[in-house]
DNA sequence: CAGTGGTCTAGACCACAGA
DNA sequence: CTGTGGTCTAGACCACTGG
């Protein structure tokens, strides 16, 4: 060809890692715009689609911020984003090579308190569930659980069998959330649970599932200290 | 057409919408292989590169899984995948709307030990860097991080004055990584730093950044308990 | 070997937001 | 209003992998 003597054309991976390395090579620096879509698939002799996927690519990343008419920008403050797999309970433990069990401590329809995330979010009554969740035989986490009461199906989930954990995530659509983890010291009742003294550190999950802007289920996890959840960066 | 009276031609997210919608129906159960691209472009009536977008970002969330020649499945073990934003620590405490603050504590050269995440994976000798951040001029986190020794500009870099943190995040580049929670008893010596009591439970939040197979940097973080970790679902 | 997803293209129109 | 990214198309070729 004319342009150049490179071996391959030039995917959008390439281009994708190119645009990065000048980003880091501070040739393009933070807050920075960067060349329009069209300029750079002329310098990379590609389609602009191919450059618009590699942008897209980063922009997912955190790396750049774009908009449209404002162009491409090096992100202010670079973000590293890590992201979380959250399996169902069961699969969490079986994963280990652990032996899952399961029991049903407490469950019945009340109101839920305002002072929990996403509490204030529910705008009916709810099913209140509280479950154990075993790793070969002894205590692993404690499921606290508040549910839209008038989510279809509901009333016949059999909870004394199945996490609600479980059924929620296998029947229940939902389009998004919030999830925050903290430490703190176990509170009496979850520290008798977990079998564990009431004043050990334990791990907690917060989790709001929202189907719109409908909170359909709220549900704090308590996990004995020692318990390590992974993220990949 | 011959087909529906829908108002506007479907976009990859209403095909993904569809998609998603047809799975928690279980209308194509878990395991079950999903039609074509092909068929699906045809069915929808656009083209096959939209189903593509659409089928992509599915997977992306992991909710199907593609092969080539093998077809999409519905993955068998739904997932639910969480983004968290992981910003420097100055930023993370300046948007709280605090005043940020930083000490360094110890810094020197050192062997890493290997009971540390990653710590393993250092192949020379490491820069062992501890400070602290405050809030409003109260402490905020540990900062206890391994770095490789051989990292180019290392020993201009002004951990008096900048965190470590900060440094590597906008200088040294990564292509991956793990990160890990868990709850914990502060230790007496970070206890005494975060200015707690010395049984006080704790967060913390074990970082290992690699380049390529190398690893970069091992960073413990340790909250004081109540502080959150805030992922989007 | 053949079927399926992966990617690229050249062109087009649209939606949004900055000047 | 105008420039920029967002998306769609129709078609093509490629890469991987299951049978």
């Amino acid at each position: 060809m004319t342009t150049d003597t490179k071996q391959a054309r030039a995917g959008w991976r390439e281009i994708r890692d190119e645009v990065r390395r000048r980003i880091h090579r501070r040739d393009w620096p933070p807050g920075e715009l960067i060349p329009h879509e069209t300029a750079l698939a002329e310098e990379f002799g590609c389609a602009r689609t191919t450059v618009n996927r590699a942008l897209r690519s980063l922009a997912e990343d955190g790396l750049v911020d774009r908009r449209r008419k404002g162009g491409t920008r090096v992100a202010l403050h670079p973000v590293r984003r890590a992201v979380l797999d959250i399996a169902i309970m069961r699969q969490e433990i079986e994963d280990t090579g652990a032996t899952y069990g399961y029991r049903l401590v407490q469950s019945g329809i009340e109101r839920p308190p305002a002072n929990i995330p996403g509490g204030k979010g529910f705008d009916a009554s709810c099913l209140h569930v509280v479950a154990l969740h075993f790793a070969n035989g002894a205590p692993y986490a404690v499921e606290n659980r508040w549910i839209d009461g008038r989510l279809p199906g509901l009333d016949d989930a059999p909870f004394e069998r199945i996490s609600a954990n479980e059924w929620l995530l296998e029947n229940i659509p939902y389009t998004g959330g919030t999830l925050s983890f903290a430490a703190e010291q176990a509170a009496p009742d979850t520290a008798r649970l977990l079998d564990i003294a009431a004043e050990s550190p334990v791990l907690t999950l917060d989790r709001v599932t929202l189907d719109g802007d409908r909170v359909v289920t709220a549900v704090k996890l308590t996990y004995r200290a020692g318990h390590r959840f992974m993220a990949r960066l």
